[in-house]
DNA sequence: CATTATAAATAGCGTTGCTAGATTTTCTAA
DNA sequence: TTAGAAAATCTAGCAACGCTATTTATAATG
């Protein structure tokens, strides 16, 4: 029973040393995307950060693609974590405006996370069974606010979430000048807070 | 005055076949994005459509980001004049329907040209003086919807595009199902026709 | 300790955007 | 008409990219 209990143990390490460096992987992604965009992360650099050669990312992720895919299912458990606590402390009859704040808050201060999410067209099922439960649970805190009223919740969740991307992409993008954004999402939670 | 006049007319002859040779290049990278996606639009594959070495594309175009800018200001161009037509051919009553479907029309039948316009995040300076005139004039076409009503034009007319290109991006990356997009688009009218 | 299994590194392939330098074509002027 | 200048174009190659076959080093096993 120790024979078999000491390769166990080695096993569990080996895993666990595993986990740490594919965290390191799309930590550091997220850390040059951040702060020198996305096509300074190139896998050269990655090996490079976690002082591993090339081909071992290869043992983590099936392409360069697979790690940013990786970096976006991260942004959308985040978001949606974000998103979720606006909802709860935000005081009756301002959760729309809360939760609309915080989505666009969480947009602008990780601009290349946001673009991982929405802009570099990953290969991420979405409204399908394929879809990962971090972009489910997301867009349910969405949801959560249409529930009672209207007909349509869902398309009205999906224009909400239109209309949010549609601001925090056109502002990324620098369509939009930064300045008048108070003034925009003032207006635009005026457009969902009582949609007849 | 013939041995100036020559030469003039051999140079126009020359500008000529440039702006030919222009017009091929962009013609053709919106084919191929069109039908295969921009990572196949590489400068040897559009070399060898118009028949030329690479270095002659670098006469024409400070880079390959400088060939998809051309493409996303033409695609700029057409919506404009897509987005007057509308206008001015709707019923009264139904001008902000015919615009909205008219935008969307446009992302859905040119997904690549669209792309090229807000996705691909080419440096096309936006809200200063160097924005080129083919962006204004697209803005300015949905201006024309809010300029009587409500008291800042400006910011609604930010809004209404926002939602158009939040539908349209989150539709062309597959987060949206297509089947709904009537309701959609009917819901969202309904959101701008009267905003009080 | 010898052997086997596993993990990692080296080295290199094919392709990319881009460009210096050689070459050809075109125009100018004697 | 033709020699020389100017302009246009091509050839060939660089550095960097994603990715991988093969070799080498490390670790686990009997």
């Amino acid at each position: 029973m120790e024979t078999t209990a000491v390769p166990n143990r080695i096993a569990e390490r080996k895993l666990r040393d595993r986990e740490v460096r594919r965290a390191q992987i799309i930590s550091a992604a997220r850390r040059i995307a951040e702060l020198e965009g996305w096509p300074n992360v190139t896998v050269r650099r990655l090996s490079d950060e976690i002082s591993y050669s090339q081909p071992v990312l290869y043992g983590h992720f099936e392409s360069r693609e697979g790690i940013l895919a990786a970096v976006a299912i991260e942004g959308f458990q985040e978001i949606g974590l974000a998103l979720e606590k606006a909802r709860k402390r935000a005081k009756p009859g301002k959760i729309v405006e809360a939760v609309a704040t915080a989505y666009l808050e969480f947009a602008t201060s990780s601009p290349a996370l946001y673009e991982a999410m929405f802009s570099l067209s990953l290969s991420i099922p979405f409204a399908d069974a394929n879809t990962p439960p971090e972009l489910r649970f997301a867009f349910a805190q969405l949801m959560e606010l249409f529930q009672g009223q209207g007909s349509k919740p869902e398309v009205l969740t999906e224009l909400f979430w239109a209309g949010l991307h549609g601001i925090a992409d056109l502002t990324r993008t620098k369509r939009f000048p930064p300045s008048r954004q108070k003034e925009r999402v003032k207006m635009f939670v005026e457009l969902f807070a009582f949609p007849s």
